[in-house]
DNA sequence: ACAAAAAATATACTATAGGAAATTTTTTGT
DNA sequence: ACAAAAAATTTCCTATAGTATATTTTTTGT
């Protein structure tokens, strides 16, 4: 591997290295929930801590016990300690995608796996690779479309693949092609062509 | 993209909540207590918590505050997050790994980039996609072998790839396989056989 | 084995966390 | 600009966290 995982990581984020401001759980609090656009009855909802409780321990009124913080971390399905610890999990960056075009289009042959979980036993993971096959043709196929505050980087293994979202244009991606974007706009995918869509993807938040 | 989100976030964090341990703050405490030879009392004079709190917060009949964690961990020297993170849970995360084998052996073609940063124009990403031709075809052709806090994804578009570590034995991939792993311990990858090898890697931490 | 000392737990009380509803502030629609 | 709606805060109350002291349990020395 000859390439500088020093470089890396330092191009990828300060960490949680100028963290614990555990001491100010309150403000991180209120910048979390705002993050997620939630209103004080959202959080409460998710978290089971009443409204009221929520807005004194925001603004620093009240030092919530253990087990209140476990709840909501649960609302904001988090764990504890990223809670305690990860000031970076508040900006919003939403929306942001980035596109690579492959630089030659030369053909995949595609696998046949339909929201394959990759490396699925290996537990407390920070990153959910997933290998999908895209059925949908047409975005009126779902239902729902899925948000949530995660990071997604796909790479087309076949095929071709339109990303449809809320906030861009729709855009078409093929075999080789990849892109990064944050998940907290809407968004779904469907196929287009004769040929299977196979998408390898990274899901992380 | 017909899956449910939702559904691989619960599964991805359930496992962060079991490891941290957060809700089982008593019994580690009183590990932590009993591991230093302190009494309640000595406990209580550093923390300035009473010792009839700390002894009720080691047998779970209290749910602690955060400030009166905090002071806590004050007095044991320590910050928050990692009196809360069981430190015993750190080692056995060290060199974990996890191999998905290609459930068919269709050909890829190559690329031909080189340690090639994908979507490097978006900036503070939690993950960074990188695809590899891998050039070394023997371990000695490395001077150090990388060693970070990462956790890296990694899946073969072609040629075979050898994953060596100071810890496992050497490890043959090829086309499609896939491995997730921490790269706590240094590793390196050499190319083998006549076909040019190309990793696709998702970069973390 | 027994008594004395030390450590852990139980009791009774005070301070504060957290909930329900009322009130104030901010946002939204016309 | 105003009224209606939604969101945030305040009030008042109950439940529980945390303290000081008393009691029980465990340890130590002889």
């Amino acid at each position: 591997m000859n390439v500088d995982l020093e470089d890396f990581q330092a191009n990828r984020r300060q960490v949680s290295v100028a963290s614990d401001q555990s001491d100010e759980i309150g403000p991180r609090l209120h910048h979390l929930r705002k993050g997620r656009g939630w209103t004080l009855q959202d959080a409460s909802k998710a978290s089971g801590i009443s409204a009221s409780a929520f807005s004194k321990i925001e603004r620093g009124e009240l030092s919530p016990t253990i087990s209140t913080i476990q709840r909501i971390a649960r609302g904001f399905d988090m764990d504890v300690v990223s809670l305690l610890s990860d000031p970076d999990a508040q900006p919003t960056l939403l929306g942001r995608r980035s596109v690579t075009r492959a630089n030659e289009g030369k053909p995949h042959l595609s696998g046949n796996c339909d929201n394959k979980l990759l490396c699925a036993e290996l537990k407390n993971k920070r990153m959910t690779p997933i290998k999908t096959r895209v059925v949908a043709r047409d975005v009126e196929e779902y239902d729902v479309w899925p948000k949530t505050d995660a990071e997604i980087f796909m790479t087309i293994l076949s095929g071709t693949v339109v990303v449809h979202s809320k906030i861009y244009e729709p855009l078409e991606l093929h075999e080789g092609d990849s892109m990064y974007y944050d998940a907290s706009a809407e968004h779904v995918w469907t196929r287009k062509g004769p040929e299977e869509a196979v998408v390898l993807w990274v899901l992380t938040s």
